[in-house]
DNA sequence: GCTCGATGTATCGCGCCGATACATACGGGA
DNA sequence: TCCCGTATGTATCGGCGCGATACATCGAGC
């Protein structure tokens, strides 16, 4: 997930660690805070795996390692942006994925966004009948902490519903503005195979 | 922490591992969910530190270990009950401890509770700048994530405020009725301060 | 001149997850 | 009757990320 959003980070402007991990955390808000025990140890696998160029400008006492993008990680980060199966619907991966929506295909969106208001909806159906039935003997802290949990499950879930709505009236009225611009924009160079995906049968196929 | 939930469920009766992580996750309820990869291991530890014992029910192929809470390990769960600085208003540590409210002093109630909400009031003001003004060109999703997110920080301080005034109205009208078991409770042994418990309204536990 | 907070890089131990492996029990459909 | 899927049950392994910790420089204000 580090490494998503390193790569989604430097697709942008090559940069230095302590620069890197103020913009990770900025970008992810409150979801989300890594530290630099995981974002220097993360750097240097990518560095390892050819994802990034490391460029110390250590001149003499005062040093700065700037990191910057190399063509593979480009790759690797297209290939991430069309991942829009089960593992972006996962709560952190979800969270990554949508901080980098904008650089994402319009169907892999909507294909995140509804697998993920799935996996929530099944979340939710589980834990319904174990807020409301009283389960042994349970305590008024514990009923509370199911209540509010299921709450913010529901929460979640109704945002994601309106997320969608957004995204459906999107992209039709993008599709009645230019009919042709869409389908070009999908054609369009090797990193648009991201849009490429195969016509999933219809949503959840994977009901464990 | 799941060190604290296990010492918490063992408390109550010895369990085997299988049921005891069911128990686990069916106490955090949404808030968290314990893999058979951390549980297993922490058992271990927690044999290792003398606060839970393991019987082997090793009977031919059918197999089940049964742990059981030391005494070692109730001193343990007693002084973590304790706990109700810093540690205890982490986002993990506090779920766990809340789970365990029933059992914790009313004292350490309010000021985890306290020191809780004014975590996430600080969290709120860090990020109440950043999703106002638009901080270098930020995309519509970005943007509707840190609205998101600082919504439910909103909604948790809300929530944690009403569970601080029904704390307070508890702790006022157990002082009206009886002035003096208040005090003589707290200061009886450690484990007098678990029955320490409010009159819960009787709802109906219908079993399952 | 000195301290303090921001900037900056880096490591280490360890908790926990996800995948994986393996074995038994049991109910139900072929 | 046999097999299959699901629940029960125990356990390990690689790897990610956290929190603590250690240094070092720089500018601002006292």
């Amino acid at each position: 997930m580090l490494e998503f959003a390193v790569l989604g980070l430097l697709a942008e402007s090559p940069l230095h660690g302590y620069e890197l991990r103020k913009r990770l955390n900025a970008l992810l808000g409150t979801f989300r805070a890594f530290s630099y025990g995981s974002l220097y140890p993360t750097l240097r696998r990518m560095q390892a795996s050819g994802w990034v160029t490391a460029d110390a400008g250590g001149r003499g006492g005062q040093r700065k390692v700037v990191y910057s993008l190399a063509a593979e990680g480009k790759e690797r980060f297209a290939e991430l942006l069309g991942e829009a199966g089960p593992s972006a619907w996962e709560d952190e991966a979800f969270g990554v994925h949508f901080a980098f929506f904008s650089k994402t295909a319009p169907e892999a969106r909507m294909r995140i966004l509804e697998g993920r208001r799935i996996r929530l909806e099944e979340k939710r159906e589980r834990f319904r009948g174990t807020v409301g039935r009283a389960r042994e003997r349970v305590d008024r802290y514990t009923t509370e902490m199911h209540r509010h949990g299921l709450e913010s499950v529901e929460r979640e879930v109704r945002w994601l519903t309106e997320l969608i709505e957004t995204e459906r009236s999107i992209s039709s009225e993008a599709a009645a503005a230019a009919p042709e611009a869409l389908t070009a924009a999908v054609e369009a160079e090797p990193e648009a195979r991201l849009s490429l995906q195969p016509p999933v049968p219809p949503t959840a196929a994977e009901a464990t």
